[in-house]
DNA sequence: ACTAAATTAATACGAACGTTTGAATGAATC
DNA sequence: GATTCATTCAAACGTTCGTATTAATTTAGT
């Protein structure tokens, strides 16, 4: 008779528990305490598992990410001209996003603390600006893509998903404004946005 | 319990430490401990001066978005066709942003955290997305402006600058990848980006 | 110059923090 | 049955947190 139905173990309530909180509360603002009341653990299990409260940060952050550098990778080698590649990793980007609503939480709460980022961040970061730069320079080359500086460029992909579904969830929370942007919504005028943006000439 | 603070030299001091240190370890993570040694006051004075730490966060973040909003209402205010006002707003963030470099801190941490952000972040979200919804509005109306889901593409708009800055400002920190993105040529690259995208014909 | 208010200063307080400790538990090994 | 070993548990550690308190000092009004 298995009364909890997900009995796992502990490390991997831990996990949970902790991404939920430190996405919400940030690394600060979590304290090991509710972390580990809310994985119905004991106060000391995180030390136990993870060495510190530090440790179970990087875990989370790192199991967070590691699944999106997957997903870009996988789209950006996708045969195709080079603006479909592109766009094909900005809805990669939506897609890990609706799966890891908590996901944009780290990467800008480490953009905005002023220090520099825990390695899985890093490692995310040089990665995505890396295959994008490199989808771009193709397009460049053969005139599909309109010329501009590559870094900038890169960024101003990437900043749009997770701008639109950031501010988006807020808005729709907060109401105030006017409800909030579906999802599906979301994507489609992302790529838009995107593709209009860098284009060489007039794309449907 | 005086909440209005009054102009003093003690407290002036307060609230440019409290900015430095807000921005760069949140709210949770900045110490009101940190903050009076680093303005050379003692502990009490910011109870005493804004009558709690939240009251010093508040006055910190409004005194960073104040401006801004000015600066947004005076460019959409210029005469002139809608896109070129859109842009005018565009460069209105870089003016700000530069002056202002812990200000996207603020917006971004509030927006991140989850809860519902405190008023003069709220305040400054309507006004920007009002003003430049309006901007779009009568831009679609004459044609100038393609067609689109108001709320997302006025997200993508803002997500632009503030993202170039920040994580332009934390790669050329960081390295790693080629070296940041220098303020002016950002600046140029948000505007095409914007104006691209948003155009309804070619523009130069 | 004197008084009252405003401000600064020093210290104390209780609460919450991350971590440590050592005993209790339970299953696997011999 | 005894031993081993990983895990869980309750309790306590020392530190830091935001705030309160109280006294000393400066400033302003008459």
């Amino acid at each position: 008779m298995n009364k909890s139905p997900l009995n796992t173990e502990t490390s991997a309530r831990l996990r949970v528990a902790g991404r939920r909180i430190f996405a919400r509360q940030g690394y600060e603002g979590a304290s090991v305490r509710t972390i580990t009341r809310e994985a119905r653990a004991n106060l000391g299990a995180v030390t136990y598992h993870f060495g510190s409260k530090e440790g179970l940060y990087e875990a989370v952050v790192d199991g967070a990410l590691a699944p999106l550098r997957e997903r870009v990778t996988e789209a950006a080698s996708v045969p195709g001209p080079p603006l479909e590649r592109i766009e094909g990793v900005v809805r990669a980007f939506f897609v890990h996003l609706s799966e890891n609503p908590d996901m944009p939480h780290f990467m800008l709460q480490q953009v905005t603390s002023g220090v520099e980022p825990i390695e899985p961040v890093q490692q995310t970061m040089q990665h995505v600006i890396g295959t994008l730069s490199t989808l771009l320079r193709e397009g460049q080359k053969d005139g599909s893509i309109l010329e501009s500086d590559m870094l900038p460029t890169v960024i101003g992909i990437i900043a749009l998903p997770v701008h639109l579904t950031l501010v988006g969830r807020l808005l729709s929370r907060a109401g105030g404004i006017s409800g909030g942007v579906p999802a599906d919504r979301a994507e489609e005028h992302a790529v838009q946005f995107v593709t209009r943006a860098l284009g060489a000439k007039g794309v449907s």
